[in-house]
DNA sequence: TATGAATGAGCCTTCATTCAT
DNA sequence: TATGAATGAAGGCTCATTCAT
């Protein structure tokens, strides 16, 4: 209700502001675009509050500055919105752990860097994180409809692999690591304090979502994976 | 009474094979419960593996022994339907840990012991795991609505408090250990390899689902939290 | 998004093929009368195998060799385009009649020939068969808008007249025979097998398609018309 | 436009009596029943003038005095409908035949009268003729799920090949006659009349409904099977 | 206590068509 | 002459829930 009317005047105002627009670049493709990106944007929202059945393609429209009609013009369905919401996420957590540029650190230094890299974009996607949840309820059907996903993550583990090799050969880890499950502890000690941050937080009277609370957390995993590594 | 008669008509099929078993249950209720029971398992699968807005009351009734007008008759509402599978599912896990009887062990032993049975649980409760998935996605707005589910949870903490405070004077244990902090380690390292196990499985091409994958999992959760609490 | 992008690379690829076609076609505009009749030529198909309303303007578009806005450059509407298909068709079956040529045969024989013409006509186009069905169920709305059909079919009529006025000098057919009857008895027996060969095939378990069954058929409306002609 | 206004005046006017009808009669079924049978009519309708694809649920239900939600209540979907539609159309034409009571007639006077009924039956019935059409338009696929229906249409069969064998035997018909074609020219001579009756009408200048037209009709197509099964 | 019938509200999607160049 | 992008209007259908007994 508050929100019919508060996009009303939203609508009416961007309307405005869109013809302004189109006289200043007439370019073709450039308004596509960021229609495209601004239902990109809202979707991801409502994806990750309200799952992909809870999610209302009205809602999402109404939010956006532009007609539902759209949604179907440049995504195809409400499945296809969703999937589009999907893979530019998981695009975004691999691009960040390509940048990390952990190759000039020695091997412990480096693992640090990486789990907190990781805690961190955690934390600061939580949209993320409410997304690969509803994957999971979901039996990840959607991102195996997603091409180029699975080569893509494969990089990580190399990654991983390099730094425990070099950690390794330095004698500060121990032989028998697993990359893919160092991955796991570090994913799982990074999702959780997010993904279950309502019910934790609710059940132990604790707000998981405090900067101090998540500073704790952030050392503590990366304590727990280096004693976990360490020979 | 002429209400019995009217309804009577109507269902002259079903009523007899009603009363036969009527007969052969003399306890008035019994029936109830039974049906209660029967909606409940069904519709925490359903909850588990669609999420609240994905399932369906239809679908529910329909894998149900009794119609759907019942559900509403026992449960008011969709949601509160919801709030019963919420609540029958976070009794049964505190009540395992507390018969977990570790006061008996040594508290190194302890641990390992909670470790494993925290982790075996999550692995034989995925319905569970989903179910405080989805509620993490609504923002646990419905288990806030649940009453005595805190004061239970509480216990846990108060278990692991004393496992650390006899694992510190044993001087097995550091001495810093925070056992909310300990528990939610646990937590996720249990939650985690079952919560995403889809999406994982899809990206790393290893299936978390098998037995051996488990093992493994679990032998590195408990691994993982003994080194984080010695000394 | 890069489908959006690749489909844009795609169809710039079949720009460049198009531009060729033209150039080995120097006569402007002949490209056009190849698309209107390509156009012309699957909306027939689709008219006469879903009816007005169940064909689809993008299913035309898709099938045709140029893009949907052409349809209506060429032909307004959809409703412009059904009746160009329409025109097209009533066209070609009062041509093929007035070729029959039957001014040189006796009567009886010219009769048996111009019974076979219709009967054959109908089962060599069975969509205009089932596009005069879809006029039906309209109402003949359409037709109604065409010009020049009315006069055009009154030939039929003509021709038949002559035949009967042959026919009864030569004391071979009956006098009071009437032209437009004897065409709707003629038009009757040789629509029928084709306008309801499903529901009849269906029904009476024969394939009224075959080469025999039409055959037979053939044979039966000449002789049926035949023997109500006589004296 | 006037339908718009006439519906909502039938429907104010109608819950009135609605709700006096359910008071005076507090049987339940009746209503349901009622409401099925005003939902089939005009469906019938509605289908018939404007095809499976033409015809509008939406529009359906406003003619009705139920609403639309009801449709898909009673018939599971526009499809579900539309196959009522059908059975209860090709359930009386049948009945119908099995009504004439010819074995008490001449064999030749036993034909005439199954010629006239066939005629009667799609002058009376145009919407049944509709339907077939669209029936035939859809290749039959509707019809075809109908249960029962191939052997209901075997009866009017079996009761042709005992006319023609009586009529065989009295010398008054040739000896060579198909009941499966026989039924073919004459349902080919009854169904034109009233499917091409739009078309033809145009076309022709002369007017297929009128009394008049359709009397000639029917005799001419009575002469013609006449002529055609005698000796 | 128990239940078959009914339904208002709203959801996802599609269609023919026009805009703007 | 030709066309890619955009869209208003409606269409079929489903959902959780209540009515009436």
């Amino acid at each position: 209700m508050s929100t019919a009317k508060r996009t009303r005047r939203t609508k009416s105002a961007t309307s405005v502001a869109r013809n302004a627009a189109v006289a200043a670049t007439p370019t073709p493709g450039r308004d596509a675009d960021r229609a495209r990106a601004d239902i990109l944007a809202i979707a991801t929202e409502e994806f990750a509050s309200k799952g992909l059945s809870g999610a209302r393609v009205d809602e999402i429209a109404a939010r956006t500055h532009t007609v539902k009609r759209m949604i179907y013009y440049y995504f195809g369905s409400k499945e296809g919105l969703y999937r589009a919401v999907l893979a530019r996420c998981y695009e975004s957590i691999r691009t960040i752990e390509a940048e990390l540029d952990i190759d000039v650190l020695p091997p412990d230094e480096a693992l640090r860097r990486i789990v907190r890299a990781t805690f961190d974009y955690h934390v600061e996607h939580p949209d993320f994180v409410r997304l690969v949840m509803n994957e999971n309820i979901h039996h990840a059907e959607h991102i195996a409809q997603l091409p180029n996903l699975k080569a893509r993550n494969r990089t990580v583990i190399t990654m991983l692999r390099k730094v425990i090799d070099r950690g390794v050969a330095a004698g500060v880890f121990r032989p028998d690591l697993d990359p893919v499950e160092l991955h796991m502890s570090m994913s799982a000690l990074s999702f959780f304090p997010v993904s279950n941050r309502y019910t934790f937080s609710h059940l132990f009277g604790k707000d998981m979502a405090s900067t101090k609370a998540l500073q704790v957390r952030r050392e503590i995993a990366v304590d727990t994976i280096e004693r976990w590594c360490r020979p």
